[in-house]
RNA sequence: GGGCGCGUAGCUCAGUGGGAGAGCACUCGCCUUACAAGCGAGGGGUCGUAGGUUCGAAACCUACCGCGCCCA
């Protein structure tokens, strides 16, 4: 891999000739070594440079790099070089999170291998088997994070556990349990029977499963009520069953009791406008302590709550179900009930909504129990405001939508988790039933009977205070004045609320109201090339490394930033990938054509008014290119940003203005030294644009064009408007034009590439181009007219120029007469439609003047063209 | 059930009131002295359907059909 490119130190310029290809693996480990060893990622809070700031969405400590982080990592690894380009004092703060369920369920997943659990080693060592398995296996994201280029500061790398963040979880805690926000409650959570754990709302994942859908009759006679359940089981801890108000059918029922089979309880039939009279019977069973509805509906009419089963879901009520796992007893309940004649209807399969822990898949089952919950009341609000009085900005735009549907609905957070791995909740509870938060710099109680929580966070309670945790809140650090708020968030749109929605709330809480990031960006999942989810079972899963081994980085992150559009989802494919790959050797080879050919960037680029139109041209070209850029890396368009640069190099640069220039080039006088410097400069301030996406081979090539030490501090390209040459454009246009057709003409003729035909040129003054004659000869590959030159074919093109062309007899008639006809007919189209318009006189009594001219324009170029055609299909040879 | 979004070339997607575009794929011709990971040329779309607004609709409005996502 080395010998392409060992023909050179790493900083001088080359002593040998670039190799033909481009060779990505030994140049990106060797360049960012060199980034981090010279320190050029480092953020310097003393600076008087504007700041930016982007805190990295820290990856699970578990986790290995993706191609979701692939995305996410290019897009802030882009803004931030490009930031550091346009002068900024750039942060890009790298870390990781703990993910208390994940990385717990790791360690007991070893521990099971041999057959221990977390109990037989106690908290204290099943904690420290922990923090082992971190520094032995955790953190492998990191590593893979430079083989993408990430230009993070790894001087500043954070862990959600380490000190510093612990302080900032227990400084919080306490002040929100001091203003009360914090609470303990019983309550009806969603409960994890494997992970033996609560969980939040937001990591249950809905799917529509196969269960069954069984109708029960409770009670007898006139008395009798049908009530339908998925869940057969819980039936065992009905304390009522509830009908709506309105209902005819029950009216009568309201207020009496009926007896509960298989248990001998009596329990009332209540009204409640919860109750769809639509649904089955219109009768439902209520069980409060096992849904979350019947629990709302148990407190409205003050029910008894019974819990049936244990934390590992197991039935504990005293019976013949006693010990059977919910699965094993819903049968058996339904099989007793059938017994006694009570099952009216069964339906089998019946789809329903049914949630699971997003972290082991497992049902959950909802569970009354006593937990810690954040009041998000004002929190939310504060957090709604935010976005909407617009301090913070959600691009694009359309997702605010979801945010505000988020926000301005929140229910209460369920933030104890029954874990071992995490933040552990600092409060102590006193042997007289006292109960006591501890703040950071206090000592907790001690003494006879004190004993702190069982239970630690959630991950995102510390995650939710990252932006600001991370820069040493809540010591008021010169770190936190200059670089916070942070910049930008940039995040895919599925933690949103995850994950934004939290650090809103905390940072607006923390920080006296100041937002925790100005923008938000979020983008979409990446998806395989036919825009379907990637997933291990489907075998679509793209590795971000196999590509990079394969590709390059470069190539890597061109094609997620290419397929980047706002607020879509990005499909990628191999073969794009390789279309990347291709690109990052086509500049490679630009490059290496440009040293040959002794591009230099020495010296001030000469005034406009000593430039060939060829010069101007594309100096005019890179102008509207650095605009567009710039503004489309404003608009967060990443899609557009690559789609800009990746034409203009190849098009304009590559496939035109190498071309057009080979001819100077091959000169030594003072035209050739001008256009040296014009081709040096184009390329330099191309390789500084596509630096932010690509940096690597960007950064070899520039150090060797230019001698500079590195394009990751090089001046962001600004736009000179006194390049911007409208002429010069309009010149190559009519240029480009002739050469085109000249070309289409010996590809439908069948004349090979080699084969040189005489031709004659006239109108060239008309079109203004009659300076560029040799070049137009060059490119379309045709002599001067030579002794005895004969038209055999005359080629007429839009501008007034007109090609006779001497093909020596071996004129396709038929091939010339089909071209021509095509484009009659393609001529004639566009004139009838012109007249259409015209014709109509609303049209041109309501459209603007400019438009009704252009119209005109296009009528009169219709008209002359097909005079033109007409013309030459009469002077072609009858067949 | 509620909400959001999307249907444009074979595939993936841009285009949001005034000449249907890109990348890849495809066809043909080329080892033209930077690059075959290349060069040149070409074919291919009644812009989901039906109405409406407008001088003019792929774009705006309405309905419908199909697909996706989020929430319950």
């Amino acid at each position: 891999m080395t010998e392409a490119t060992d023909t050179r130190t790493p900083d001088s310029r080359p002593t040998g000739a670039l190799s033909a290809q481009y060779q990505p693996g030994e140049v990106e480990q060797r360049r960012y070594e060199q980034w981090v060893s010279r320190g050029y990622f480092k953020a310097d809070e003393t600076s008087d440079k504007p700041p930016f700031a982007i805190v990295l969405p820290p990856p699970n400590v578990t986790g290995s790099l993706h191609v979701g982080h692939a995305l996410d990592h290019t897009i802030q690894d882009a803004l931030s070089r490009l930031k550091r380009m346009q002068g900024f004092e750039v942060l890009w703060l790298p870390g990781m999170d703990h993910a208390g369920i994940a990385t717990q369920n790791v360690v007991e997943r070893q521990l099971a291998a041999q057959k221990l659990s977390r109990h037989d080693l106690g908290r204290e060592k099943f904690v420290e088997q922990v923090w082992k398995w971190k520094a032995e296996s955790g953190g492998a994201i990191l590593g893979q994070m430079k083989r993408l280029g990430d230009s993070v500061d790894w001087s500043r790398e954070r862990f959600t556990m380490d000190e510093g963040l612990s302080r900032a979880v227990q400084t919080i805690f306490k002040r929100l349990y001091d203003d009360e926000l914090i609470y303990r409650a019983n309550r009806i959570i969603n409960w994890c029977p494997r992970c033996l754990t609560a969980l939040s709302d937001i990591e249950v994942d809905h799917s529509d499963d196969d269960g069954e859908l069984v109708s029960i009759r409770y009670g007898e006679g006139d008395n009798a009520i049908v009530v339908a359940t998925t869940r057969a089981e819980t039936m065992l801890g009905d304390t009522a069953v509830a009908v709506h108000p309105d209902d005819e059918r029950y009216k009568h029922l309201v207020g009496t009791e009926v007896e509960l089979p298989l248990t001998g309880r009596r329990i009332p039939i209540v009204a409640d406008e919860h109750v769809d009279p639509a649904f089955g019977t219109g009768a439902v069973k209520v069980t409060p302590a096992h849904d979350p509805n019947d629990f709302e509906i148990g407190q409205r009419h003050d029910l008894p709550s019974i819990t049936i089963m244990d934390e590992r879901a197991v039935v504990t009520v005293p019976g013949p179900f006693e010990g059977l796992d919910r699965y094993e007893a819903r049968p058996a309940v339904v099989a007793a009930l059938r017994e006694q004649g009570r099952i009216v209807a069964e339906k089998r399969p019946y789809v329903h909504s049914v949630g699971h822990c997003s972290r082991c898949k497992t049902t959950v089952e909802p569970r009354l129990s006593l937990q810690w919950f954040v009041n998000t009341t004002p929190l939310a609000q504060a957090a709604g405001d935010a976005v909407r009085d617009g301090r913070v900005r959600i691009e694009p735009p359309e997702l605010a939508k979801r945010y505000f549907a988020w926000v301005d609905n929140m229910h209460d957070w369920c933030i104890s988790r029954q874990l071992w791995w995490g933040h552990r909740i600092p409060v102590w509870y006193g042997p007289n039933g006292e109960i006591v938060c501890v703040g950071p710099d206090e000592e907790p109680p001690s003494g006879e009977g004190w004993k702190q929580d069982e239970d630690v966070l959630d991950t995102w309670f510390s995650s939710g205070l990252w932006p600001f945790s991370t820069m040493g809140w809540p010591e008021q650090t010169a770190t936190l004045k200059k670089f916070y708020p942070t910049s930008v968030l940039v995040t895919g749109y599925d933690i949103l609320f995850f994950w934004v929605a939290r650090m809103m709330m905390f940072g607006l809480y923390a920080m006296d109201g100041v937002q925790p990031f100005d923008v938000v960006n979020l983008h979409g999942m990446v998806r395989d090339g036919h825009g379907k989810k990637m997933s291990k079972s489907f075998g679509n899963v793209v590795d971000p490394l196999d590509w990079i081994e394969r590709y390059g980085a470069d190539a890597t992150r061109f094609t997620l930033a290419r397929g980047a559009n706002p607020g879509s989802d990005v499909p990628i494919s191999e073969e794009w990938c390789q279309g990347s790959r291709n690109f990052a050797n086509k500049l490679w080879n630009a490059t290496r054509f440009a040293l040959m050919n002794g591009a230099t960037v020495e010296g001030d680029l000469p005034a406009p008014s000593e430039l060939s139109t060829i010069d101007k041209w594309v100096l005019s070209r890179l102008q509207h290119v650095v605009g567009e850029v710039d503004e489309q890396f404003a608009a967060y368009e990443y899609a557009k940003v690559c789609d800009t640069l990746y034409h203009f190099a190849w098009d304009d640069v590559c496939d035109w203005y190498l071309e057009l220039s080979k001819p100077v080039l091959a000169g030594t006088g003072a035209e050739a030294a001008r256009t040296r410097r014009v081709l040096g400069h184009v390329l330099d301030q191309l390789l500084r644009l596509l630096h932010p996406v690509m940096p690597f081979v960007t950064e070899e090539l520039w150090t060797v064009l230019t001698g500079g030490e590195t394009v990751t501090r090089a001046a962001w390209p600004a736009v000179d408007a006194a390049l911007i040459d409208d002429a010069a454009e309009e010149e190559l246009a009519a240029l480009q034009k002739v050469v085109t057709e000249v070309r289409r003409f010996r590809s439908d003729q069948g004349l090979k590439p080699s084969q040189r035909v005489s031709a004659a040129l006239t109108g060239l003054g008309t079109a203004g181009i009659d300076t560029h004659e040799p070049l137009i000869r060059s490119l379309a590959r045709l002599d001067a007219p030579a002794e005895g030159f004969t038209a055999t074919a005359t080629l007429a093109i839009t501008g007034g120029v007109t090609v006779d062309l001497d093909t020596r007899g071996t004129i396709d008639v038929a091939a010339e007469r089909a071209r021509l006809e095509k484009d009659r007919a393609a001529a004639e189209k566009e004139a009838a439609q012109c007249r259409g318009k015209l014709g109509n006189e609303a049209f041109v009594g309501k459209a603007p003047e400019h438009v009704v001219a252009k119209i005109k324009d296009r009528l009169a170029t219709a008209e002359a063209d097909l005079e033109r055609i007409a013309a030459a299909l009469e002077a072609l040879p009858t067949a």
